[in-house]
DNA sequence: ACATTAACGATGA
DNA sequence: TCATCGTTAATGT
């Protein structure tokens, strides 16, 4: 039923994947690619909210509250997306035990992501906020299929991180002394994921 | 101090 | 040819 009812898309980067103060009328996934999750203000400013790497999904907590959606989505890559309408999500919920948990441990984990972007932001110096953020990209349990590698540009990591694109630089590159990356044009890979988690974590 | 913006050239796809 | 990257200088808090 999921299968029949869902449609995929594929995307250009840049392109549009759903906009703010419209109706949330699927629950999006990501097969490919990298999409973010933004919100840009009237003079072009923005504010990256999330990235989501292949094998996340997002947009549940609209779709279950039917209200508009709270963020614009684009794709940061040429990205493959998966729509399940918003009928189907609510079918599923109520007809599937296992789905309602994978529901439920979605929310969980985008709780404590986003508690956890809080605590980094006021705690952390730079250089282990942008680890943290990478860090969050690359995270097993919620995005299952992502390599060790992914396709980005430092200003998105800029972007994510919350930070100018110059020191985005600075802190990749130490990084990167220190092999916990290994970076190269558009893209960067994680040579030691348990120390990029523990990068800055001893601060806290 | 330390980050940001602006600007520049170099380099990759 | 355009996006991305590495760097520096000026500016702001």
């Amino acid at each position: 039923m999921v299968l029949s009812s869902a449609h995929a898309e594929h995307l250009e980067a840049g392109a549009w994947v759903a906009r703010r103060q419209e109706p949330s009328n699927y629950w999006i996934g990501v097969h490919s690619g990298l999409i973010k999750l933004a919100i840009y203000n009237a003079s072009g400013r923005s504010c990256t909210l999330s990235g989501v790497p292949p094998g996340g999904w997002f947009g549940e907590g609209s779709v279950i509250k039917r209200e508009l959606r709270k963020y614009d989505v684009a794709a940061i890559q040429p990205s493959l997306a998966m729509f399940v309408p918003s009928d189907t999500f609510h079918a599923l919920l109520e007809s599937s035990l296992p789905f309602t948990g994978f529901v439920i441990r979605q929310l969980n984990n985008r709780m404590g992501e986003f508690i956890a972007s809080i605590q980094n932001s006021r705690l952390l110096d730079v250089d282990a906020r942008v680890a943290q953020s990478l860090a969050q990209l690359f995270n097993p349990d919620l995005y299952p299929d992502t390599g060790r590698t992914l396709a980005i540009s430092q200003e998105e990591v800029g972007l994510l991180a919350g930070v100018s694109r110059q020191r985005i630089n600075q802190a990749l590159q130490n990084l990167e002394k220190l092999r916990i990356l290994r970076l190269s044009y558009n893209q960067i890979e994680v040579l030691d994921l348990e120390r990029l988690y523990a990068f800055g974590r001893e601060q806290i």
